[in-house]
DNA sequence: TTGTGTTTTATTGCCTCC
DNA sequence: GGAGGCAATAAAACACAA
């Protein structure tokens, strides 16, 4: 427990004398002999009624020893004891009131670099904030892209699937002996029959949508499969027909193979 | 002049370190 | 256990609008 010894009053005596000088340098100054001689007597008569009343009012250091407080704070914010009784020396203050000074200050600076600290936060918090919108608005614009390009690939999609089926409806009629006429033995892996496989290659002459579709096979593997429910070819006459990275031919495609 | 908000000085109680 | 630091708080001093 920190309490007040009887040096203490004393030092607080020297103090508030030490003030009084400060007080009347910086006020009075421009004042006429007499009339400041007066002024003087006037403060002095105040201070030393303060003093021996043992009046503990609190009295602002003055602007001097503010200002040696500073450029002290500002070389070390820490008092040794050495520096502490240096400066107390130096102001004409108590020891204590320097350590107090230091303990206030540095109460002040804290609550500063606080405030720096939040500022500081705050503007990073904003910043990223901005960016995760930009982020976002950049991704609902990527994702509308996205959207608009599988409606598109749908479209395209019914589109050559019906061209397909019209095609091979006509095929079927103009070609009606080539399903008729072949038995089983008709078509062989020989790929004896060029001629007609590449007639037939013709009827599926689709619009070259590679470069929009990566899987050919998979893609359009729905319609071999109407193809084959029509019972248009057999399974091995169907096959290949979509393999337009080869040469027409008739060849069958396996895809275990 | 006065009420009110802010700043500064000082106290208290607790904690850590040597 | 004493010295010193810190947080919380009191109280005086100060600033300022009404």
């Amino acid at each position: 427990m920190k309490r007040f010894n009887s040096s203490d009053s004393l030092a607080a005596f020297i103090s508030i004398t030490s003030s009084k000088e400060d007080r009347t340098q910086n006020t009075n100054q421009g004042y006429s002999r007499d009339f400041q001689a007066m002024l003087d007597s006037l403060e002095e008569e105040d201070y030393i009624e303060e003093a021996n009343l043992g009046s503990e009012k609190k009295r602002r250091l003055t602007l001097h020893q503010v200002k040696a407080l500073e450029k002290n704070f500002e070389v070390d914010n820490k008092l040794v004891p050495e520096r502490k009784l240096k400066l107390a020396e130096e102001l004409c203050l108590q020891p204590r009131q320097v350590a107090i000074w230091f303990q206030n200050r540095r109460a002040r600076w804290k609550t500063k670099q606080l405030e720096r600290d939040y500022g500081t936060l705050k503007a990073n918090y904003e910043a990223l904030n901005l960016d995760y919108s930009n982020l976002e608005q950049k991704n609902e614009a990527l994702a509308q892209k996205v959207k608009e390009l599988k409606a598109k690939l749908r479209e395209e999609i019914v589109d050559s699937s019906h061209s397909v089926k019209e095609e091979c409806h006509v095929s079927e009629s103009d070609n009606h002996d080539f399903s008729e006429n072949k038995n089983s033995s008709a078509v062989t892996k020989d790929h004896s029959n060029v001629s007609s496989s590449n007639e037939l290659m013709n009827c599926f002459n689709l619009t070259d949508s590679r470069a929009i579709l990566g899987n050919r096979y998979q893609v359009y593997q729905p319609h071999l499969m109407k193809l084959e429910e029509q019972s248009l070819f057999s399974a091995e006459e169907s096959c290949n027909f979509f393999s337009v990275d080869q040469a027409p031919t008739l060849h069958c495609y396996f895809p275990e193979q």
